[in-house]
RNA sequence: CGCGGAGUGGAGCAGUUCGGUAGCUCGUCGGGCUCAUAACCCGAAGGUCCCAGGUUCAAAUCCUGGCUCCGCAACCA
């Protein structure tokens, strides 16, 4: 079947939406609304992960009872993503029944695999922070936050065996270069694998600890460890392992994770889905962070960017450009206005508007406002429609593989090539020359190549791109556009389509 | 010797997988055009590709060592 699934991570409910998640989001729509021009049923889906310590924290912060606590924060993200014209296809929460009777019947096919064991483990618990260190985190054998020494405790707890599928896993990701990507953190896990022995994945917590959680199947003293309950939504939000949304969609399962999430990704979820005997996902996508002046977003700091600021100043689709424009998928990248308004300016009002403008006024100008019909082609055309289906091809292919800002690149190659066959060809010239056919070619060549930079801009910029095609008269359907006709021919847009009076696509910010 | 990333013209970055005349955008300077959002097009200046060794006919790219910066090990995409 041909299908696209992508998966964004399921925030976490202890904070407020900010950048970082906008970006995932709208990675995810862009691709998603790509898969589906080049053909596919795709879709993708997000949500909230709700269980856990410090979800539990955050809410005692907040004075708020801890159910009524996430259910404000993750409704929040719920009411960002239609905001940031990204739609998701289904929302997750883990707190749903259905995903905790899910994450039961998992926890109990592992259990009946004979992959989930009871057993004892020792270790360093700071009462004030209620949680366990290792004798690395410590400091000077203190606890770091409380300068205190943690108490040796021992604990009885479920344990998944993870060590059983840690040869298997790295066989996998050998074999399967695609499997983490890009490439960097590939080599960061098989690092990591090969550095030692992985642990046993301790999957409980004893309620006397801890209560906002799942319950485990065969032991009501404990709940699930937050990840083991988190990782499984991407199954649950389709329906569970053998519904009809599952048959459909998790054959193709990608993931898009940021790098701090890589280790849960890359090595607990594979093995949980083998102990569990559940097909893999195909592939997981790797992304860095959004830098502000060259450090870290956080909110101790102070720098966080709130995505809806910027999308009401510059507009969303401003907005979405650049953040796929200028982040290089997997390092990390700056966030600044000033980075911003010189894309908006540069790229999209010089570049594009412009020569949406200028074409569109000879066009009303000289054709009375209908799109000319083309004569006969001379090399310059020949040449342009060359290029214009190199750079296309280019775009589809390192679309298709995360490559957003190359991908934006290679159109952009086209845009200017637009630009300097305006000059080459020079209609005004034409025009006065009474030379109606060469002019009708040369204006007919302009308008067709800018139809499909407008399609292959749909994905990032979707408004815009829904703008440009009613500027040449058209009107935009997804479902009857084929991407990959697009690189190989010229000649979609009929002749004599009379056009509305230009509108300027992307003012200039000063 | 905790793990990882980065160091390329004034700024921001590609290129490093599979060595072969150093590329893009912005900025600067000069010119062109007049259809256009003071936009667009052409040309120019500007680089010891962090340093030192090594391999090679040839290294930004491979190997060894070192320097500097940053992130993770605490929240977090």
């Amino acid at each position: 079947m041909n299908t696209f699934f992508l998966t964004t991570p399921i925030y976490y409910v202890n904070s407020h939406p900010h950048l970082g998640h906008a970006y995932t989001t709208i990675v995810a729509d862009a691709m998603t609304r790509f898969q589906r021009l080049m053909g596919r049923d795709a879709i993708f889906i997000t949500g909230t992960d709700e269980h856990g310590d410090k979800i539990v924290q955050a809410a005692e912060k907040a004075g708020q009872e801890v159910g009524a606590f996430s259910t404000v924060i993750s409704a929040e993200f719920r009411a960002l993503w239609p905001q940031l014209n990204t739609r998701p296809a289904a929302f997750i929460r883990t707190t749903d029944p259905e995903h905790k009777r899910l994450v039961q019947e998992f926890l109990h096919r592992v259990h009946a695999a004979g992959d989930i064991y009871f057993g004892e483990y020792s270790g360093h618990y700071c009462y004030g922070c209620e949680r366990f260190y290792t004798d690395k985190e410590l400091e000077g054998g203190l606890c770091p936050q409380h300068q205190v020494k943690p108490d040796f405790i021992s604990e009885k707890n479920y344990f998944f065996r993870m060590s059983r599928h840690q040869e298997w896993l790295t066989r996998h990701i050998r074999d399967n270069p695609d499997f983490i990507q890009p490439e960097r953190y590939r080599t960061e896990v098989l690092t990591l694998l090969d550095s030692g022995i992985l642990d046993d994945l301790c999957i409980s917590r004893p309620k006397t600890r801890l209560t906002w959680g799942i319950e485990l199947p065969f032991d009501s003293r404990y709940v699930c460890y937050v990840w083991f309950d988190a990782l499984l939504s991407y199954i649950s939000a389709i329906g569970g392992v053998g519904s009809a949304g599952y048959e459909r969609y998790w054959p193709q399962a990608q993931h898009l994770v940021a790098k701090d999430i890589l280790k849960p990704h890359a090595i607990f979820w594979p093995t949980m889905l083998r102990a569990g005997g559940v097909p893999l996902y195909r592939r997981l996508n790797v992304h860095g962070y959004w830098l502000t002046r060259e450090t870290k977003m956080s909110k101790s700091l102070g720098n966080i960017v709130t995505p809806l600021d910027m999308a009401a100043r510059y507009g969303l689709d401003a907005f979405r450009y650049f953040l796929l424009r200028e982040m290089h998928f997997g390092s990390d990248a700056n966030f600044s206005e000033e980075g911003l308004v010189a894309r908006l300016n540069a790229d999209l009002a010089n570049d594009l508007g412009n020569l949406f403008s200028r074409v569109l006024s000879m066009v009303s100008r000289y054709c009375a406002g209908a799109v000319p019909a083309p004569a006969g082609d001379t090399d310059l055309e020949s040449a342009l429609k060359d290029l214009a289906l190199e750079c296309l091809a280019n775009f589809q292919a390192l679309f298709d593989a995360y490559r957003f800002s190359q991908a934006l690149e290679s159109l952009w190659e086209l845009v200017r090539a637009l630009n300097k066959y305006v000059d080459s060809a020079a209609p005004w010239t034409l025009a006065k020359k009474g030379d109606a056919k060469r002019l009708g070619t040369v204006l007919y060549t302009l308008l067709e190549c800018m139809r499909k930079t407008a399609l292959h801009l749909w994905p990032v910029m979707p408004e815009k791109a829904e703008d440009m095609y009613r500027q040449l008269g058209l009107v935009f359907q997804a479902d009857t556009v084929l991407l990959p006709r697009e690189k190989e021919s010229f000649g979609l847009l009929n002749a004599g389509l009379p056009l509305p009076a230009p509108v300027s696509l992307f003012p200039r910010v000063d």
